[in-house]
DNA sequence: ATGACGATTTACT
DNA sequence: GTAAATCGTCATA
């Protein structure tokens, strides 16, 4: 699967996800069926776009995935670059200021935070129809598929404290993929 | 009204 | 490994 921005035309092939699994998932916004202003989109239909601000500095983008008033979502961690890679270095050195380290390739879209600065993704998407929208849609990339063998699972990253959700293996990456997030 | 806390990134010791 | 940056959101009062 791919993520794509439309108008620059800038995108990548997933290869890191998390999933959150409903009101019963502790780590999940939505747990215990928590519903607010922010986190309203997720318990829309599924191909939505639920974009969330965190940190005070930082966008993040989920895929709605459950049906109606289910508040499933996949959290997009990372990409490898496919397309229009100049302009998320571009984009990238303009939300880092001046920082020091150096820009490789692999540091465009490793980290949910990261591909959103790469692909030029904010809160204006939130709720975005991802089927169907040219500014930011999912696709299958014709002829590949996700081996099961060549997909690796662990615990998610940056949780607090989520009692037995904390562990659960819901997150998925690409072995081996040199574009996932440190 | 207030305060604690992030589904993160970056730099520094 | 530890810590800063930085502010919207949410629960509590």
């Amino acid at each position: 699967m791919r993520l794509l921005r439309g108008g620059a035309r800038v995108a990548g092939r997933i290869v890191e996800v998390e999933a959150y699994l409903g009101a019963k998932d502790l780590a999940s916004h939505a747990a215990g069926g928590r519903r607010t202003a922010r986190n309203e989109v997720m318990y829309g239909p599924p191909g939505l776009a639920y974009v969330y601000f965190t940190y005070g500095m930082h966008f993040c983008v989920n895929v709605v995935c459950g049906r109606v008033d289910e508040p499933v979502a996949v959290l997009i961690r990372a990409l490898e670059p496919l397309e229009g890679i100049a302009m998320m270095r571009r984009r990238r050195l303009a939300a880092r200021g001046r920082a020091k380290s150096p820009l490789h390739p692999e540091d465009l879209c490793s980290g949910p935070a990261r591909l959103c600065q790469s692909l030029g993704i904010h809160g204006g998407l939130n709720g975005v129809d991802m089927t169907i929208s040219p500014n930011l849609f999912v696709e299958r990339v014709p002829g590949t598929s996700a081996l099961e063998s060549l997909v690796r699972t662990g615990p998610r990253i940056g949780l607090g404290d989520a009692g037995n959700w904390t562990a659960a293996p819901l997150r998925f990456h690409l072995d081996g993929s040199r574009h996932v997030s440190r």
